[in-house]
DNA sequence: TCCCTTAATTGAGCCAGATCATTTTACTGC
DNA sequence: GCAGTAAAATGATCTGGCTCAATTAAGGGA
């Protein structure tokens, strides 16, 4: 209580990271549809991909530019957002290493449906849309992978729409920051913390709703002792009443 | 005016619709992944699905069942329905001939996520999944079909993630109706004429409203002449006005 | 350690849309 | 043509969440 609070979360910038080979596959191997391969095939892989690095806050690719590349987050955390004509963002999918994105579709002159950000400092790796493509030809396995992620993807995104149709604001934040807290979370003296910058608007956004009303929510969380929470970061304490919140 | 009104939708009963080879083959090669194949792949592949029957109103497979099958309307329409504990039902999407539905989730005890209906009298063709999958073995290009096509519908499915989070209630029914008109709409005395019957609590669900809006909304449209409806029928007769409201 | 910036909180008023209750009407079957 | 039925329209009321407007405080920087 003496003490002064301070960001509980960790330091994401790369001036100590360098992107070894051995990080790069090792990431690589996480991605869902490259799981398969062996060692070889990975090193092979590998070859296709180029590393790049970006600061918090800076765009990766912006909503409607043309795809070029599908890149996959070795680094930190990345948003993907989609910007709309009245002003008003809505926060698709938040990507932990591991994960890839960007756009799958093979049309030529697609182009990209959201602005993905980096949300912290990250690294990321890339590998052009053409060379990705006859990556799929050349390993089926690969290619039943991805099509098993993306229909994995449009199941979550249906059950978002069933949230935003069916469940108040509370139950739709109560639900975000358990899924975020699988994904983020990491044990910490504050409780379960998600590790990554995460504001109202953010959650905001992510829920549907106004970053006052997502305020209040999470000031009747904390009073309540479901959660810590602090300038831009979240720790979860009592999961359990969070997922009844949720599902109730 | 003297004459009474009955429905102007055509008769979707299957009395007289016999199952050819021709027409089996037609509808194959309108599923967008099934497109690239010659006619004897097409013939094929024929052999491998079978034809089904369903009433309006039944129910083709149920949300949280087994997924056995993959189908694809020939005849009719089917609508996806999500059922909620709450008893509120969310209207995923409604299929015309040449579309798939079920669920490509590769995993061996998988479920489907939502409930089938029959919208009229359908004619369907179903393939067992792993007759499905060794035919994605065996011809890549059919499984970058269905990449493409799966990768469009989570785009789809975002596009409404944004809808029910930034527009309001009537001009999220303006789109649906718009869309539903490119879908399903055939010229008529009425106007563009939605061939499919559609009730208030239809689009409700699909726009996320209770059928009272949605019916006060459609009242507004027919004030201002911009639809024609009646009892389970919809018929748009100044698109460019509805698109303006959609994108206002 | 203090200061400054910007996130977060909080209050008050308002409104789109939900809900509940009832009436009306379109359509079907006889 | 009539009667029966379920869909649709409509009215009245209520409220969750938005908006606008201050105020407070967290935490980084010097």
């Amino acid at each position: 209580m003496g003490s002064r609070k301070i960001t509980p979360l960790k330091d994401f910038s790369l001036g100590s990271h360098r992107c070894s080979v051995d990080l790069r596959l090792e990431k690589l191997s996480m991605v869902p549809f490259f799981a398969g391969l062996d060692k070889n095939e990975l090193r092979e892989i590998n070859q296709q991909f180029s590393a790049a690095h970006y600061h918090a806050d800076e765009t990766i690719y912006h909503q409607d530019e043309r795809v070029t590349m599908l890149r996959v987050v070795v680094h930190g955390a990345v948003k993907l957002v989609r910007h709309t004509m009245e002003g008003k963002d809505v926060l698709l999918d938040m990507l932990e290493p591991g994960e890839y994105f960007g756009n799958l579709s093979t049309t030529d002159n697609a182009c990209y449906f959201e602005t993905a950000r980096a949300q912290t400092d990250v690294c990321i790796l890339s590998i052009r849309m053409n060379d990705f493509r006859s990556l799929l030809n050349e390993y089926p396995n690969v290619a039943m992978g991805v099509l098993e992620i993306t229909a994995e993807r449009l199941q979550l995104s249906q059950e978002k729409i069933r949230h935003l149709t069916t469940l108040t604001v509370k139950k739709r934040i109560a639900h975000i920051l358990v899924m975020l807290s699988e994904k983020f979370g990491e044990q910490s003296a504050h409780g379960l913390l998600l590790q990554l910058p995460l504001s109202r608007k953010d959650l905001a956004d992510m829920a549907g709703t106004s970053s006052e009303t997502a305020s209040r929510i999470m000031s009747d969380f904390q009073d309540r002792n479901i959660i810590n929470t602090g300038r831009q970061w979240v720790a979860v304490r009592d999961i359990d009443r969070l997922t009844d919140i949720a599902n109730v």
